[in-house]
DNA sequence: AGAAAGCAAGTCCTCAGACAACCTGACAGG
DNA sequence: CCTGTCAGGTTGTCTGAGGACTTGCTTTCT
């Protein structure tokens, strides 16, 4: 078993696919450019035009080529993006939660035209859900809230829009459980801003777009404003 | 024989892929099990043989996958966490767009009330170029378009928002080539928008957040209307 | 002359067959 | 038991062929 050495140079369908994303990394290949045919990068690489489809495919599955029958195979990036875990983690927490706010504000928008009647039931349970979890501890408590706010966001019925809340929950979790501990607001606000939250549901329930933004928005600046001041 | 059957409902290469991933998914393909030879699934899934390979190869470089020359290939993992970049090619143009959208209205807000003094000549210049884009490709068209909504995106002064506008990006530019390129819309409107671009950028420089995010919405919403009649 | 219809070349998509490289398990001989 | 050999099956690669689609040019008509 002695795997030293190059005993085999390694898959020629791997050399081509490294070869091709060197052109494209690399900047000799620019965005938008249609590269060349299979018969000439078969000639060009060497290699059997079969193989140069399984390298094509690779890349394309990786985001960075686009085939088009009878058209050819395009550029349609450079590089593959890092993960969003790593980018929010590094971000301020202020910033995330900015862009949360945005997000989740014009989602309530839409929920409040979309919300079906398995997203209003979802809605109650969830809100009577937070509600319960005040007893509790301030992680279960958190996420119990998120929850609610992730039901709101489900409702509007796009699921671009769910994906992207999911990216950004667990970095809200985290900095939502912060502040919680550190300023101890669910002592100094027994309500848990219940009544703000039931707001926001009954607005989303009632249909009412402009209410539904707006209580959204209200909740998140309030603390958004007690993230700043951290 | 049959005209008007389902010549080519979808590549061949998608369905077997799709074929396979539901096998792993399901849970019929255990993680560890060694799925069917080629030829095997050629005979079963009623095609060629490189066609299943290409198949493979894509479910190898999402991490589903493995083969091993000579002895076969396996299952090494029943699920695939998905970049951005996948899930964006794979979701629909409308609730991308939709996304965007809410995202930039508030964008436009913030930049009305954030913008400094090199913001300002950046979206002049961006507008300049957009209008001159105008005369050129629909390609160049559609990125000198992007680049100016990046310009009051990164007048937000929000880092986070300012990579979640570049995720987005790749997979408005061929949604929006495709419809420029679809409907000739440019030829239809000789104005190219401009109009509205240039409200929402006097909007942000004269730190009217209000305008600011009227006008976003309203240029956005009327793009996004078309992309719905697609 | 300008516009519309049609043609032809180029390209990707798929198939079939063939051979090479490789792995695995069975089997015979020590 | 251990080892070397072998046969069968599997993936890796190449080639030739034809179908389907896109694109640009050409032809034809108005």
């Amino acid at each position: 078993m002695s795997s030293l050495g190059p005993l085999r140079p390694s898959p020629l369908v791997e050399q081509a696919t490294n070869h091709l994303r060197e052109q494209i990394t690399e900047g000799h290949w620019p965005v938008g450019m249609r590269i060349p045919g299979e018969t000439t990068l078969a000639r060009t690489l060497g290699v059997g035009r079969s193989t140069v489809r399984e390298a094509v495919r690779t890349l394309a599955t990786l985001g960075l080529l686009r085939s088009r029958q009878g058209a050819g195979v395009f550029v349609i990036a450079d590089r593959v993006t890092e993960g969003w875990p790593t980018r929010l983690r590094r971000a301020a927490i202020t910033d995330v939660y900015e862009v949360r706010m945005l997000i989740e504000v014009q989602a309530a928008r839409l929920a409040a035209r979309r919300r079906t009647d398995e997203d209003l039931s979802a809605l109650d349970a969830a809100l009577t859900a937070r509600r319960a979890a005040g007893a509790g501890g301030d992680a279960e408590f958190v996420d119990a809230d998120i929850a609610l706010h992730r039901a709101v966001v489900v409702a509007a019925h796009n699921p671009v829009l769910t994906d992207l809340f999911g990216e950004f929950a667990p970095a809200l979790r985290q900095g939502l459980i912060d502040l919680v501990e550190l300023f101890g607001l669910r002592r100094e606000d027994p309500d848990h801003g219940d009544a703000t939250h039931d707001a926001l549901v009954r607005a989303v329930v009632a249909g009412d777009a402009e209410s539904a933004g707006r209580a959204a928005q209200t909740e998140l600046e309030a603390t958004l404003a007690r993230l700043r001041a951290a």
